[in-house]
DNA sequence: AATTTTTCTTGATCTAGATCAATTTTTGAT
DNA sequence: ATCAAAAATTGATCTAGATCAAGAAAAATT
């Protein structure tokens, strides 16, 4: 499918736009494209763009005292971007890599807020991205805060069986909060009672 | 000060409305009012309000087999409810108590709706409060994953020295992801180098 | 003011998961 | 297809912080 309307389901699935308000607003979404371990954001930059991930794998991470912490995952038909650095327009504190080469779209940040300030559907598409997105950090929280590194374990194999084949394990093991060798060897019990 | 000039001041900070969209708004929400202990929502019920805390302080918490894990406080001027069982009109899957007196505003799933569809500064309103949400809790995010306890322990006294009046021990300790234990002895350690 | 309940403290012990280290396997680049 | 680099595996050891337990202090209830 071609981007932009990959994009229109995408974001008609929170708002309705007029025929008119999507030419505007679609116009202002240029294609960008990373190749396999590039950066669209990294720590200590200002966020400029806001991206749309037509195609491929995005990577969120936290880089601390050397430390590289995976914090989430950008899969096709989904929105990404450092929202904190984007909102604010200050410094970001983590990074966002591809780790598949990644056909994007983006939208600059004047752009947006003329699109928030004109059309009552796009701030309407804005909350309930925000809101989705937001809800979504909360379950992670929820996630990571109420279970054993097994628990954590299994339920992404249960949950999010594809991951495996998206992101490598050390990256994984991070998301999920534990070291790439405590993950192998969960993963290696796990295949042994088969 | 009066609440409904508090929430006024609060909700101007993020989108400015008109007169009589003020009195249209303000006039749905009702004071509601909470003793220390108390519960407006608890894991499993729907969320049907969404909340401004005038006065006092409320504690959001998860209860996983058994442990009681705070993951979040609101103070006085601040917005607080189970947003995800809100916007979704799902079960929710924390609780949030008072853990003093409290005085609050609380509005209706359809009545905030209703204002959302009726007037673009509410949707702004709502857009910007879900974006600060998301910020704070991708710092949060930061902060839990990306530190050890100790380091958590001196963060929270040294950012919020205020909250070891408002708030138990035990309380704060789950909050920064240690046993009471844990964070008695910490405590401790501190006030020993002095 | 007295008593019950909850919270906090302190010590002793334990354990999930980290760390360190040395292969082996996989992946991507040429 | 070959080679270099990165990722994954496996074993041995270590440790931050949890758990268990029991008394002291504080706060709530009568």
């Amino acid at each position: 499918m071609e981007a932009l309307l990959h994009l229109k389901q995408k974001v008609n699935e929170l708002s309705e736009m007029t025929g008119e308000e999507w030419l505007d607003f679609s116009s202002r979404w240029k294609p960008w494209n990373v190749s396999r371990g590039n950066y669209i954001i990294q720590t200590g930059q200002v966020e400029k763009y806001f991206y749309f991930v037509h195609d491929g794998v995005l990577r969120a991470f936290l880089l601390n005292n050397g430390a590289d912490i995976s914090v989430g995952f950008t899969y096709k038909g989904d929105f990404t971007g450092a929202y904190d650095s984007f909102l604010e327009q200050q410094a970001a504190d983590w990074s966002i890599q591809a780790t598949t080469p990644a056909a994007l779209l983006r939208i600059g940040y004047t752009d947006l807020m003329a699109m928030f300030d004109r059309y009552k559907s796009v701030e309407r598409w804005g909350r309930l991205f925000n809101a989705r997105a937001l809800i979504g950090m909360a379950r992670r929280q929820v996630e990571v805060r109420s279970f054993s590194a097994e628990e954590r374990f299994d339920r992404l194999f249960e949950q999010s069986p594809h991951i495996f084949q998206l992101v490598s394990q050390k990256h994984l093991a991070s998301y999920v909060g534990m070291t790439p060798e405590t993950f192998s060897r969960m993963r290696k019990q796990r295949l042994e009672k088969e």
